[in-house]
DNA sequence: CCTACCGATCGGTAGG
DNA sequence: CCTACCGATCGGTAGG
């Protein structure tokens, strides 16, 4: 009946990225307002005022997870479009790391969205940036799609944000051990944007 | 520089509706917990205690913000495909409803999906019964389409999900300022929308 | 609708 | 890595 959830003798020992994964389990299942420093050290079998020899702040540890989240996204996107191709393969592969992100990380996704606002400044602004550079490269391959007539005309703002979003929603409601599995799962959603820019993927298209 | 916002001799009377409209612009604008009674209070011209006079909590304002939500939302959906008609017809009605709703109540939708975790049960059970009644209604008609080989085969519950996300999605960057007007916003996406279940817009549907 | 206030919570620091 | 504790916040109640 501790307030320690496991035993001194048996506890691994803490670092700073056993504190970043505790913190981050916890934003993710009750919110950050709601979990407290006590909360993750009594996760890894410590008091809270411990875990200030690992990180300086609360804060940080949420700038920390967001700021992770979004340098893995951005990096998987440009790999994913990098290598060239027809706009309609460098949209799926851009979609495809998109949804898989957010299936394999869903809990830094549901927390880099829900907890935007519990960001202080200036990372809350450095955040969104980062966001609107992410949601830049998705509109550009777009773009580049309906400049060369490989997609039908569509607005290409719009159609960024509602893919986006929708493979946003995954990390909402995928669960690993659920119907789908990742690979079918990321290639479907790939397929429903491409419809959504005009193309028919029942044809020849990748 | 009293702490009240405006005067006492000008300031309207202060009602229920007053209250919960004042909380939800503040909970949607600044989050649910970060937002103070004396908040609430301050932008009606009163202190937080006196709204205990029409309210009983604060986490009873959240309730009846999301409980008007998802009551409103289902019951525009319901209109959308009680007139029957070809599955097309059906789920453009419904897809325009859902992303008209989501851009001309951006607040409560964003509250509702946002503080969802900020609800005490019995009361988030309950609102998350409500979104599966919703989001069945819309898988539904995707199902009647693929049923009647009207749509091409497709998995109606992924698709539900993602044209329910993509929707959702609006709240958060749709300002009615900005270049789209909401009609058009809801007509592409339920063109979107027809384009994910296999159809093509261009041609002669709906 | 107000002031005064209770009770509880929590991030972070002091000082071992 | 601990206990003790400070300082500040806040929902809700008492009693006008």
């Amino acid at each position: 009946m501790s307030a320690r959830v496991k035993d001194e003798k048996t506890r691994p020992p803490v670092s700073r990225e056993a504190v970043v994964a505790a913190a981050l389990r916890q934003f993710a299942e009750r919110g950050y307002r709601v979990t407290t420093m006590a909360d993750i050290g009594a996760a890894l079998g410590v008091r809270g005022p411990s875990l200030y020899k690992h990180v300086t702040s609360k804060q940080e540890l949420l700038a920390d997870i967001v700021f992770t989240t979004m340098r893995t996204l951005i990096a998987a996107q440009h790999r994913a479009v990098e290598a060239g191709g027809p706009a309609a393969v460098r949209l799926r592969r851009a979609v495809e790391a998109h949804v898989r992100y957010h299936a394999t990380h869903r809990e830094q996704a549901f927390v880099g969205n829900r907890e935007l606002d519990s960001l202080t400044e200036p990372t809350r602004s450095q955040i969104l940036d980062l966001r609107r550079t992410y949601e830049h490269g998705i509109r550009a391959v777009i773009e580049d799609g309906c400049a060369s007539g490989e997609f039908p005309a569509t607005d290409a703002r719009l159609v960024s944000f509602a893919i986006l979003d929708m493979g946003m929603g995954v990390a909402t409601w995928f669960r690993a051990e659920g119907e789908h599995d990742i690979d079918s799962l990321a290639y479907s959603y790939a397929d429903m944007a491409l419809r959504m820019v005009g193309l028919d993927t029942r044809g020849r298209e990748s």
